[in-house]
DNA sequence: GGTTGTCCTGGTCGATTGTCCAAGTCAAGT
DNA sequence: ACTTGACTTGGACAATCGACCAGGACAACC
């Protein structure tokens, strides 16, 4: 066994857990289960982190880093109408989500664990404040993209992405329809560009136009 | 203890896995702690039922049958126009989810445990036809009231109603802002109101006209 | 080369879990 | 009254869990 400074074990212990929990669902990451991923001894666990909730907080932490990457890492941005540029927006964030299944079905799990046990009060709020904040930092994109703006409160409308692209994506974890899910968010795509309103003539544009 | 026979017994169990589960979560609900709600002891749970995933299976037909009534039950049918028909009945539905957190909460519990386990593989897909089905029936009433047939097949949009009222229930579950849900279920529902036209003329209506 | 401190090992403990069972209790039928 | 069968009781069991600990191994520094 590698001896390694306890910061470097900590951070293959988070990953150890991600992989047990987004394999086997977060009951079978025990401290056992993690350690043996690892390839350390049981100890170990313990000795880098307090207990296994600091353990779950951390990894929690770690898959709410992740998909914020994942999400706002390859968006398209060809500048095209309004409609394509959402439309593929979403087929980015969906395709994202369509390759990491494990993942994704661990999110949901995280959730509701959050919301159950209190040592985890703070998992599910983070989650949610980082998907909405990603969802913003989408229709920044969206914006600048087709040069329009919303007809309806931007955090609103944030939300909706999220609870759309939520709902759709545990259909999907459910019955497996990916095609159904694509139609279902092409759909909202639709209803989001009905709601774009040209964007009135700002500094840049000005300049563009002079 | 009171002697019943061996049915009811069945259900008031699974009604004392329900209450537990409900308040306290699915992985509180152990064979210990549904006994002690019923006010049985340990040994009845075994003898009504072969294991605890036969009693978690029943208590998953249980909350999926009452959210199917609870759905179904008290739906508005005030002929109006189309969107305040849609709006109603997007209340309604709303209204019995900000009612019941604790069985919302449990049904998405058991949503990812179902999607883990082998054991309860059928649970989550079953609560989802039933969920789907729900919503078609919804769309047969607000077709019925407002005259209205549908721009997309039925089963698009009932899987649509579904997953946003997920989407949304999950959020305000994790941050609790009822205000949030219902505006983002409203804006929905104006989507839903632009995908319906006026229904031809059919042989009731045409008798009517007559 | 000895010392110090970091990191690792593997066993052990008490608590909790699902499952099983031998015995007890009670109502109904003969 | 007595038997039969359905229902109940509470303890016991093995398995698994998080947590803890005494000690061994190793690298760095004096």
């Amino acid at each position: 066994m590698n001896r390694l400074p306890v910061a470097e074990r900590r951070e293959q212990l988070i990953e150890a857990a991600l992989a047990v929990a987004s394999r086997d669902g977060i009951d079978a990451a025990t401290v056992r289960a993690v350690a043996a991923e690892a390839g350390v001894s049981l100890g170990v666990v313990h000795y880098c982190f307090q207990d296994k909730d600091e353990l779950l907080r951390a990894m929690a932490h770690a898959i709410t880093s992740a998909n914020l990457e994942r999400s706002l890492g390859e968006l398209p941005a060809e500048a095209e109408d309004v409609e394509s540029v959402i439309e593929g927006v979403l087929e980015a964030l969906w395709a994202g989500i369509r390759d990491s299944r494990g993942p994704q079905l661990l999110s949901y799990e995280l959730t509701t664990s959050s919301l159950r046990h209190s040592e985890l009060n703070q998992v599910a709020i983070e989650q949610y404040r980082g998907q909405w904040a990603a969802a913003e930092q989408v229709l920044d994109l969206v914006e600048r993209s087709a040069h329009v703006s919303w007809s309806m409160p931007r955090g609103a409308i944030a939300r909706s992405i999220v609870a759309v692209i939520d709902g759709f994506s545990l259909a999907w974890l459910v019955d497996g329809d990916s095609e159904a899910a694509r139609n279902g968010l092409q759909g909202f795509g639709r209803y989001l560009a009905t709601i774009a309103v040209p964007a009135p003539i700002e500094a840049d544009a000005a300049a563009s136009l002079a």
